[in-house]
DNA sequence: AGTTGGTGAGAACGAGCGTTCTCCCCGATG
DNA sequence: CATCGGGGAGAACGCTCGTTCTCACCAACT
């Protein structure tokens, strides 16, 4: 019955993923953790030695998650112009996801980012990566200021996340969309 | 000592808004709200009969502050265009707020938008608002498409809420505007 | 003056939390 | 076969929470 680390770890991560995610982090009890996970209190707890390592590990295999969907969006188009708009099919695809329910980045920041530096941290950090990458797309596409046009995409890639969260609709994803080709005609040079 | 009630319920909403907006509300227990707002606990549950119910009250002040300190930036301006750019500023006076914390409905949205089906309306109809007021002032500016425009610039609010709570800098209501201009002169007929 | 009713201060209660401890079983080693 | 160490189940601990209760007190009415 012993079961092995690495697969352990595996199910430890995968119920607070589901648990943490769907129900913030402060509501979602160790005990929670271990029935869905089927692991013990003790081996959990040799595992990640307190909550706060659990969550910081959850938001970590968020974020490394997050981005290889993107990067997976983004690498299926070649013209520079459609990987900037294959972020927001991605997004698209993400709120059509039976259990979205926003970013956990944000929602987490709002649980603890006043009280838990580390996790103010990663998700400045997890923005940050998500800023960097559209400044990539940005100056590919020959941008006359990419970091400029990367913030304006973000706010709608952001406003569409949470908006998205709360109307329960995918479709702030398309009207971002739409917003992003009206930007993008009057930034990117003809 | 008798505190009259009106004077008692302002005291406990004035403890509740800041506790409540600083460290979110499952972090504040009614204890600390008792503390702050001089208020004994025995009346604090006579003026709101549980925790659920202090909660929707602080949203709904916060809903109704929100609304007239938008209604305030927006009608100091007169041309209809200038009227929603107004929205953008009104963004960066609140971003710089020395205790701003991100969007009260937004945060706790996240904390408790999948078990209190309240807390989730509440958000809604906060969103829904400005929706509408967007819509009007689109409308007013003659956009062709005005909840379309409504939505398009909700997106770059909501967007640049979030992201200015994250980063902890009120930039991105600049850079909110900015594409707000983009978006008018690529929308509205000249 | 005596009684009543409501108030403030805070103790009490039952539940749940994060974390640790106990106890029992099991497989590996000599 | 005897021993030992690590793992599983879950009780236990100390704390905090939302809510209620106790009790002494004070103002107002008869």
């Amino acid at each position: 019955m012993a079961i092995d680390t690495a697969t352990a770890q595996r199910q430890v991560l995968d119920a607070a993923d589901e648990l943490f995610y769907e129900r913030g982090v402060q509501a979602v009890g160790m005990d929670a953790i271990r029935t869905a996970s089927g692991v013990s209190l003790k081996r959990l707890y040799q595992l990640f030695p307190s909550k706060d390592a659990l969550i910081e590990a959850y938001l970590d295999r968020r974020d490394a998650l997050w981005k290889s969907m993107l990067a997976e969006h983004v690498d299926a188009a070649t013209d520079p112009r459609d990987r900037i708009l294959a972020v927001f099919d991605f997004l698209h695809d993400w709120f059509r996801q039976r259990d979205y329910r926003g970013c956990a980045f944000i929602n987490s920041f709002g649980e603890l980012g006043t009280v838990s530096p580390r996790v103010a941290e990663l998700a400045l950090q997890h923005k940050e990566g998500f800023r960097q990458a559209l400044t990539d797309l940005s100056k590919a596409a020959g941008a006359p200021d990419p970091e400029r046009l990367a913030d304006h995409l973000i706010l709608l890639s952001e406003g569409a996340i949470t908006r998205s969260a709360i109307s329960g609709s995918p479709d702030p994803a398309l009207r971002a969309r739409e917003a992003a080709v009206l930007l993008l005609d009057a930034t990117l040079p003809s």
